[in-house]
DNA sequence: CCATCTTTGTGCACGCGTTCACAAAGACAT
DNA sequence: ATGTCTTTGTGAACGCGTGCACAAAGATGG
């Protein structure tokens, strides 16, 4: 999953476990793909399927909400979105402001998937006074300057950042005094926030960065070096291009300059 | 087999543990940046700070790596950013195609974060005849039909996918088939990939709704404190717009179609 | 009403990840 | 050298999440 927590106490928000939090999502859109189809009810077998979860997994996760399932029969599809939007806070309308109007801000204003389900996107805000009253996804961007005032007329408790890094903290800071409690942060930088404020970071570079780690197991598996069971599964690795030089200096301390491209954010 | 697993089971990659590489690009962004201001040395304690970790777990993570700290000093910084970026794989070139160059997409080939750390954008791939050509973060956007032949001249192993929900599976099948093992998904769907394919999944949709349910309970704390009953916690909640009607039917099972209003993704 | 069949809900065990707390290791001063 | 001080590296305990396996619950048919 590409979310990226950033220090959640272990809330365990009413008995309902952070990680069943974070698949219901997922079982919400699989419920609504089999709403539309007008699909009565599901078993958690065929349901955990298009979730791609276990279905162990899927009931133990219900089993939280409650015991809305029929023995014999399987889930009501309907009350099941019902009650799964109820417990996501879905049945009420967010308005979030997006701070950050470049490339990914205005992308993220035409992403569907937020205006979908219960969010309402409140203002677009931009640093840059040219950018001010530019029309991006129907709407016209705000200057920043006007941020507190918008949060505090609409009401916004969600705020999603996605400016540059450097600026990332000191919006998160206006943001997190004018009331809003929840961040959803596109920036490279681990924020700051006091105590009952959540930040969820999604991170496109750390992600590429994870897959590449597993990518170069797979690519490159030593030969002997106690490996498991079945050794790299397959040995392709014609696509190595730096043959990753020097395991030698295993053992040096000091630096010895010969630092590899690893640029800044 | 085959589900859209998001999560590896037990990977377990030579012994470090799947959430320290996580944190790798964690602790290696906090460490370019030290770096950068020509810091020689750096504590665990300190070092954790800026990633925002536990120190303790810092530790723990690097001494999977192996020792390369030095007791009553720290860490080298260059010798760190240069072990990590090696444990990760960013030693070497990672050529990446990105499918689907709609806003998403567009504003993910201009996101620098890519390009900066060993990632190389071999090509910007869409379905649309009408985006062939166009010239999107400097590079010319090429047609889907030539997907398979772009993976396999430039070496591609790491496939993007920023296509819409529909497009996702049929685009995922084809990067497998032509020898791509690791995807990042932005399309909001659960993909399936034989095993051997690593798939990690980045939804923002997701991650609102996550974040709508932790808002929700900050916002209606009920009075009782131990509310037990089940009964949905509807405390203050100035904001909420849909009454969620009937809660009276908590023990009914039938579909009756008052289904509140969540929207297809 | 009873038998059978399907599917849920969950007790339980296991393994991973996190955190604490401390001994060992090295730097540094005397 | 020796002692002190700082910081790492890690053993051990704990808690959370996962998956198995099965009893209970309800549907369905005779």
């Amino acid at each position: 999953m590409a979310t990226g927590r950033t220090h959640r106490p272990a809330t365990r928000s009413r008995g309902i476990p952070e990680a069943t939090v974070a698949r219901l999502p997922l079982y919400l859109r699989a419920l609504t793909a089999l709403s539309e189809r007008s699909v009565p009810t599901v078993s958690s077998e065929e349901l955990a399927a298009a979730a791609g979860v276990n279905s162990a997994k899927l009931r133990k996760d219900f089993s939280y909400l409650g015991s809305y399932g029929t023995r014999g029969v399987g889930y009501d599809v309907e009350y099941l979105v019902y009650q799964i939007s109820r417990e996501l806070g879905l049945t009420q309308d967010w308005p979030i402001v997006m701070v950050g109007i470049g490339n990914l801000g205005a992308a993220l204003a035409n992403y569907g998937g937020f205006a979908s389900r219960g969010f309402r996107v409140a203002a677009l805000i931009d640093a840059d006074p040219a950018m001010t009253g530019k029309s991006v996804a129907g709407m016209a961007v705000q200057h920043a300057d006007d941020l507190e005032k918008i949060i505090d007329e609409n009401g916004v408790s969600i705020g999603v950042i996605a400016t540059p890094a450097g600026a990332a903290q000191q919006v998160c800071d206006r943001l997190v005094a004018a009331g809003v409690t929840s961040i959803l942060n596109f920036a490279p930088t681990v924020l700051s926030v006091p105590d009952g404020v959540d930040v969820r970071k999604v991170d496109l570079s750390i992600e590429l960065q994870i897959l590449a780690f597993h990518e170069q197991r797979k690519a490159g598996e030593s030969p002997v070096d106690e490996a498991e069971g079945a050794v790299g599964v397959e040995g392709p690795a014609a696509k190595v291009t730096k043959p990753a030089a020097a395991k030698n200096n295993a053992d040096r301390k000091g630096p010895d300059g010969d630092v590899p491209a690893v640029m800044p954010a």
